[in-house]
DNA sequence: TTATCATATTAGAAAATTCTAATATGTTTA
DNA sequence: TAAACATATTAGAATTTTCTAATATGATAA
């Protein structure tokens, strides 16, 4: 029962675990994009982004509306970006806490 | 260059994508405790949750130490927290948004 | 020191993810 | 309508993840 929760935590988990994906993340930041000019910045191949942005879709991560023959990309929910911001700052810090042990180490 | 806190960001974050990983986080929430104890509670084989346990810790997200016979894993950072709640919480609001649409389209 | 207990590691099969290349779909323009 | 453009989908190979079963390691107890 309580199985959900865990299991649903963990799909939207994976759909973040992909640098890709946090790219595309990151571009769509503060706009709304069509995939030519994601996959143009990301410089891969259409055909790869096309299926990173599906999985974010799928997740309703992000969502997406026909513009003329384009696909507009946006963010749904900024919440999103708590969770990756929060993930980057542990890191730093994690690095800095390294970096401090291997100054310590050099005395 | 910012590729790398991607690629560590994705990294970290596929640590914490798996159901199982997210109960032993949630076992481990207030206490330490030996594999035994964990895998006992997951009512999954120890060799499994011993692989688990093996993911979190090469992310810095547990940490270990020998008792006697026992291992004694812990969360090193309550940080991950922020994150798995931030995520629990998404998915709440998510599904309490359907509900509300669904309930919408019964009139 | 041998047996037992707790945990980790390994091997290997099955499943899932990821990428590229090719093709399909839908839109606009000529 | 045909050609060109934008995007999605599919197929298939390579890689990675996950699980189970078997074995190894290391600590304690007999």
């Amino acid at each position: 029962m309580n199985d959900i929760i865990f299991k649903l935590s963990a799909s939207y988990l994976k759909a973040l675990s992909h640098p890709t994906r946090l790219k595309i993340l990151d571009i769509l930041k503060d706009e709304e994009l069509c995939v030519c000019k994601i996959f143009e910045a990301l410089e891969l191949e259409q055909s790869n982004v096309s299926q990173h942005l599906r999985v974010l879709k799928d997740q309703g991560i992000l969502v997406s509306r026909r513009e003329g023959a384009n696909i507009m990309y946006r963010v749904k929910d900024k919440d999103v970006f708590n969770i990756v911001n929060k993930v980057k700052e542990i890191l730093i810090r994690q690095l800095n806490e390294t970096q401090d042990l291997l100054e310590k180490e050099g005395d």
